[in-house]
Parts: C-alpha cells; sequence; structure tokens
RNA sequence: CGGGGUGUCGUAUACCGGUAGUACGCUUGCUUUGGGAGCAAGUAGACCCAGUUCGAUUCUGGGCACCCCGACCA
C-alpha cells in the first residue's frame, strides 16, 4: 500500500476529549474514526489489526474443534422471555420495534437465539459434543461508554458455545479452551502480562475464569501471586478462594488489569428452558451442558496500545500489526532514491511481503515521526545514505536497533 | 443514573458584552530536504433554542454532545 494512496493521515495532536492512550494513538494514527461515545469505526489500517486478531482467535477456535457461524443482531424478545432475561436485561437492551409494534432486541449477547437453533440440530449423545463460534456485533447500552475502544457500545465479540453431554466432558473442553485462549493472548503479543483469573460467574453461575492482562489504565483490581501465576479477582478474594486455590494472602500482588476474555461455564441454565435436550444410551432425555467463551478483538487491539506502546506511538506485536514492513523513502528530491525505493516496494511484492510503503513528498522527520506513531514492527529505509553503502537500513520499532541489509539479501534478512 | 467539567476554523488553543487572534493543516509560489524546515500570499470558526441587552461567541435558563469520578458491566 503506498501512504500517498492512502485516504487516512495522521495528526500531530490527539482530540481534546480523548483521554485514553490507546484511543489517543489510534487516532492520531489514522486506524479509527470515532462517531459516537463508545462508538467506533475502524478505517484501513485499523481494519487490518483488527482483521489479523480476529484471524488469530479463528485458527486457535478451529484448532479446537470451533464451527463458525453468524447468528443476527436482531432479537426475539419471546427467546429471551424463556430464560427471563428480556426484562432483567432491560438496562443494556438496545430495542426497537417492527413497523407492526413487536418489540425487538439488539443483541448484546447470543445464548438464547444459538441454544434455541441447536434443538433443531441436536437430539442424541451421538450429536455431541459440540462447539459454534461466531465474529458478531454486539450492542450494549453502556451507561457509561469509555476508555477509547476498550468499552464500547457496539463492538464485535467472538462468542463460542460449547454443548456438552455432562460437567465432566465439558470440563475438558473448558480448559482446552483456556489453553486456546492462552495462545490467542501470546500471539497478539499480550501473553507475558496476561493471567488467567479466577472470577466470579455473574449471573451464570459461581465461578468463571478471567483472561486478565496487567495494564495501569485497566478497569479491574485483580491480585497475582507471580511465582506461581495465579490471580484472582478482586470480586471473590476472600480466604475461601485463597485456600481453595493453595495461595496465601500475602503472596499476592494487587494490579490493575484489562478483562480481554472470559470463559464460564453455562451448566444448563439456557438448555433446560429452551429445550436443549439430548437422548443418552439408555433414551432418557438429558439436558445439554454448555459453556461460554468470549473475546473481543477490538478490545485486545486496545489492549496492545495501552500495553505496548511507547512515548512516540503505537508499537505493533507481528501477528497483530497493519503491514509486516514499513518501507520509508528519504529522497532528499533526488528521484534516484525515490526509484530505488519504488524497485524494492515491487521486489517484496514479488516476494509476497505486505508493505506499507511511504512515497510521499515529505520531509525525512514527517515521514519517521509517523513510521514512529503507526507502529509497524519493521521499517526499511531507502536514502541517499543507504545507496552510497549499497544497502538499505532496517529498523526494529520495538528496540530502535537498526542494521543496514545489503539490497540482494533484504528478502532472506526479512525472512528469518 | 448521581456528582464534576467542557463545547471557538479540519485539529489544538487564546481573548473578549461591540473588529474573534495564534499554531498546525489545507491551497499557491520560491527556497529547503536523515527526525514534524523557512519566507510570502491565501483558505476556514463561536453546538442548538430561548431570555437579558442598543448590541451576546461572551451573561442567564433550557436542550444536546463530549470528557472525568462513582454506581453498573453477559
Amino acid at each position: 500500500m503506498r501512504q500517498s494512496e492512502l485516504f487516512t493521515k495522521t495528526r500531530r495532536e490527539a482530540p481534546k476529549d480523548e483521554v485514553a492512550k490507546n484511543a489517543q494513538l489510534l487516532i492520531r494514527a489514522g486506524y479509527i474514526h470515532k462517531e459516537m461515545a463508545g462508538v467506533y469505526s475502524f478505517l484501513p489500517l485499523g481494519l487490518r489489526v483488527f482483521n489479523n486478531i480476529e484471524h488469530i482467535i479463528r485458527e486457535e477456535m478451529n484448532a479446537i474443534g470451533g464451527q463458525e457461524v453468524v447468528l443476527t443482531a436482531l432479537q426475539d424478545p419471546n427467546l429471551w422471555s424463556k430464560t427471563d432475561r428480556w426484562r432483567s436485561a432491560a438496562d443494556i437492551w438496545f430495542t426497537t420495534k417492527l413497523s407492526s409494534g413487536v418489540d425487538l432486541g439488539l443483541a448484546f449477547t447470543h445464548e438464547e437465539p444459538l441454544t434455541a437453533l441447536m434443538t433443531e440440530h441436536i437430539s442424541s449423545y451421538k450429536d455431541l459434543p459440540k462447539y459454534v463460534y461466531q465474529f458478531q456485533t454486539k450492542f450494549r447500552n453502556e451507561l457509561r461508554a469509555k476508555s477509547g475502544i476498550l468499552r464500547m457500545r457496539e463492538f464485535v465479540m467472538k462468542d463460542l458455545y460449547s454443548f456438552s453431554r455432562t460437567e465432566a466432558e465439558f470440563r475438558i473442553f473448558y480448559e482446552k479452551c483456556a489453553a486456546a485462549y492462552k495462545k490467542i493472548f501470546d500471539r497478539s503479543g499480550v501473553g507475558e502480562k496476561t493471567f488467567r483469573t479466577f472470577s466470579s460467574g455473574g449471573s451464570f453461575s459461581k465461578f468463571s475464569d478471567e483472561f486478565q492482562t496487567v495494564c495501569e489504565s485497566g478497569e479491574d483490581t485483580i491480585y497475582v501471586h507471580e511465582g506461581k501465576g495465579i490471580a484472582i479477582n478482586k470480586e471473590v478474594y476472600t480466604d475461601e478462594v485463597l485456600a481453595e486455590l493453595g495461595v496465601a494472602r500475602e503472596d499476592m500482588k494487587e494490579m490493575t488489569a484489562i478483562e480481554v476474555g472470559n470463559i464460564f461455564p453455562l451448566g444448563t441454565r439456557f438448555s433446560e428452558p429452551l429445550g436443549l435436550v439430548y437422548k443418552d444410551e439408555k433414551g432418557v432425555s438429558q439436558p445439554v451442558y454448555m459453556g461460554s467463551y468470549g473475546i473481543g478483538p477490538g478490545r485486545v487491539m486496545g489492549t496492545i496500545v495501552e500495553v505496548l506502546a511507547d512515548t512516540k506511538g503505537i508499537v505493533w506485536p507481528k501477528e497483530v500489526a497493519p503491514y509486516p514492513v514499513h518501507l520509508v523513502s528519504i529522497t532528499s528530491g533526488n528521484k534516484d532514491v525515490a526509484m530505488a525505493a519504488d524497485t524494492l516496494y515491487d521486489l517484496l511484492a514479488e516476494n509476497g511481503i505486505e508493505t506499507l510503503y511511504d512515497d510521499r513528498d515529505l520531509r525525512a522527520g514527517e515521514k519517521l515521526n509517523d513510521a514512529d506513531l503507526i507502529g509497524i514492527p519493521t521499517r526499511i529505509i531507502v536514502s541517499e545514505k543507504t545507496m552510497s553503502e549499497g544497502a538499505v537500513e532496517v529498523g526494529n520499532r520495538a528496540d530502535g536497533s537498526k542494521v543496514m541489509v545489503r539490497e540482494s539479501n533484504i528478502i532472506e534478512h526479512l525472512s528469518e
């Protein structure tokens, strides 16, 4: 992608009404646009990052047997009445009406519709277990949207639902999914700071596991045992829980964190009222044992920015970066440099290396500052200086290191 | 939803009961060119509705929007 063609522009200053680091940097670098409080559009670079995160999640969900679907955002209140959630969740619903006057809801989660849907496909123990997931827009009427893209009113969530015969069978998948989540956060570059955290189960169950990324701008307080890698959410931080997890209060460190994912047992909370049952080996009807597993790719994106950005701008890990390589020409008005950079851009493309190419006719300072802000991991600079050495400069955004690489070796160097 | 705050060119800011200024951006020209360069000439602005006033961007009231703290958060 030639930067001269990219419709988004960087900004020197953040909008005055954005305080969250993630929003300030993502807006300045042209990744997102604020539509209104808690509602953001994703622009070309932002969408690429979002898609990369989605891709990681999709791969890991497929690897544990997930089957992808897309359910609807418009929801039938009748279904929600069966689980008694149409009214109980009223404060979070965005609701609307058909022209006939019938109430509709905009989905804020999908237990009800998916459970109801599965009754058409699950009837025998032979049909289980099954794992179904989607990336879908959720609408939540949060009383207060905040923290940029960390808490939005409209956002995409990956939600997976497991359908198992028994609690024991459910538990096996639950642990598999926890391991998959670990991989997802590792690949997203925040693995080191993300803890599986013992938490309350909200209205669904006694407990759940949240994945909490330690970060100053987090909303949650957790207690971490660094040696054992055990973390407990403040909401369930009791002597009883400490004893159960085999850790002592004095070894726990208080930290603030961002909840980037959670997994929890649903039991038969939804299968019973919605009639999702199967016949066991003896022909006896049994309710399906369910679990729920969520990650918001947008929130992961914001968290990466919060955790990894430095004073110059965003720092993307390789797998989520909008482009792996940022080619920057510093022409100083020299057409030969521009031509050499064009040639290198073509070479990279021929070798399947997706590149953001800053071919704009600007001074070096502006281009380099923009590159810092945008945060692509590898930067290649072509200038009079590098040409005189018959090489290009390859820089690392994260640690600031630079090496000169002969142009004939560049592809080999990048594929290392 | 309770409390607090803020609305001025595209962005960030200043001042003011009477002519709204600056920087960046953008346009044109010249110079410059490895860390947001210089000169010159342009471009563009008071959230909305009332009220007070000779006159309101400024004061008052209402609305709307946004931000922060709290509560809430499958």
